[in-house]
DNA sequence: GCGACAG
DNA sequence: ATCTTGTCGC
């Protein structure tokens, strides 16, 4: 895919932080998004191990599947030494260079990438969707695992039924059930996306697991990779 | 000051 | 995220 460098990822984290309320303004978690035009989904995840010399390498996966079929017809990985430590907040920093690699080598244009970590729901309101969303110029859906803040109560447990997840009197996403008798997700829309849409996309890309299927495939493809 | 804290 | 044994359940 053609992407040209947005930033400089060796930042401080201080001035992480400046740069993440500048670009928070740029954003647009409200857009229209027209789902039935979505022919291609990417599914995007980033897996950190220590190598043989004992040192942390980060490596990328970035998965293409066909919507709503699921079927893969692209795997991009990459690795490269973790430059970057977890800071809550600051996740994108730690992932966002190898991903940036990835997407560059992606032959296909996905219609929407759905990450594993936050759009929204972010202190700043810049998890690594809606921040990976403004480097990619394209439409992003963040899926989180964990609570990382926000207020909700707990959804009827019932595949597809959701909360809304609120903080500071704002709405930031949904807590969604995926599967029956199993912890909900935590769905957020990144770049040029809206809650609705994000949560039909996820919905229709999940089968018989509580994660979506593209975050399946690239939680895999990025703990392989040798 | 105390607790929380994506992956 | 990673580390890391056994164990409950379909």
């Amino acid at each position: 895919m053609n992407v040209s460098p947005l930033h400089d990822w060796n930042l401080t984290p201080t001035e992480a932080i400046a740069l993440q309320k500048q670009m928070a303004a740029q954003v647009r978690p409200d857009d229209p998004f027209d789902r039935t035009a979505v022919r291609l989904v990417a599914g995007v995840d980033v897996s950190v191990k220590r190598d043989e010399h004992g040192q942390r390498q980060s490596r990328a996966a970035v998965v293409v599947l066909t919507f709503p079929e699921m079927a893969i017809i692209e795997t991009v990985r990459w690795q490269i030494p973790t430059p970057y430590p977890y800071i809550p907040g600051l996740l994108t920093f730690r992932e966002g260079p190898v991903l940036a690699e990835a997407f560059r080598q992606l032959r296909h244009e996905p219609d929407v990438f759905v990450f594993d970590g936050m759009g929204i729901i972010h202190p700043r309101r810049i998890g690594i969707a809606a921040h990976m969303g403004l480097w990619l110029e394209r439409p992003t859906i963040g899926v989180g695992k964990t609570h990382l803040l926000g207020d909700y109560e707990t959804p009827p447990d019932e595949r597809g039924a959701w909360s809304p997840l609120i903080d500071h009197d704002q709405l930031l996403g949904a807590v969604l059930r995926t599967r029956e008798r199993v912890k909900p997700i935590y769905v957020s829309a990144g770049h040029r996306m809206n809650l609705p849409a994000a949560l039909e996309i996820v919905m229709a890309c999940t089968r018989h697991y509580r994660l979506p299927e593209p975050i399946r495939a690239a939680h895999k493809a990025a703990g392989e990779m040798d």
